[in-house]
DNA sequence: AGAAATTTGTCCGTATGTATC
DNA sequence: AGATACATACGGACAAATTTC
């Protein structure tokens, strides 16, 4: 079978449909997933495609993965992989803020942090502010 | 080969050197990066490794990409006429970045914002924050 | 306008490294 | 120590957007 993604692609449809099931109670905040194989085994699709869905589902605070352990569902996430850590939170949008997104002042933002960490020492701190997840 | 990734994984090292090329002005803000391709073949690494080291940069700002048309730099330290996309200025750390980089509170510090937009459409900024002091 | 070349995007399958149980 | 689970990396194939001819 060829890679067809006729309209949307495979991740993002997955993504769609465990965030669902994150927010039905199906799979409850605190949760452990199925793992990677087995979510890949449902859906018919290959690893790295459930791990592109999961990557969705963290960015957008609905799940936080740990290391040889499993991916949680969460409502805040706090990630922690390699020299990079990042924790994201909702935060009201300042007047600034609320320009550059032609919003309201107060519209929740996600705001994501990140720390650079080289040779034990912080090198940069990053901090990435975006709208909810938007798109159909 | 196997695929060891002793230290630091490649698409890190990978990304932190394009980094650098960005911020010494060897890949100056606004330039075209190489194709992903040619990326590949330089480091001797794998296409996917590649867009990893580029997903990093996106994700702190310094590069933006288009779909058929390549990845541009947009880390800057200036800003070109009329609509600035990128300002860089000095402000005192808080308590909470004083900590971060184990420096005192009202340290100066060096914060880049980036505004990525995608389509007309303010997508994401990016406020990156390091030290006011050279480093390599 | 149309075709070809270029470049990024998605997806597969496999292998191996590393952390946790 | 062994099993399980996530992380990194490879190489190949095809899709989709852009540019070039």
């Amino acid at each position: 079978m060829p890679t067809p993604h006729y309209g949307q692609p495979r991740y993002l449809a997955i993504a769609a449909e465990l965030r669902e099931r994150i927010e039905n109670g199906i799979m409850p905040p605190g949760s452990l997933l199925p793992a990677e194989s087995a979510l890949a085994a449902e859906f018919r699709v290959a690893r790295g495609t459930i791990r592109k869905a999961i990557d969705v589902l963290r960015e957008d605070g609905y799940a936080a993965t740990e290391h040889g352990r499993g991916t949680y569902a969460t409502g805040s996430s706090y990630d922690h992989s390699g020299n990079r850590e990042a924790r994201q939170q909702e935060v009201p949008a300042d007047a600034r803020m609320a320009a550059l997104f032609e919003v309201a002042v107060g519209t929740p933002l996600i705001e994501r942090e990140t720390v650079i960490r080289r040779y034990q020492q912080v090198e940069s701190v990053v901090r990435a502010y975006r709208l909810g997840t938007a798109e159909a």
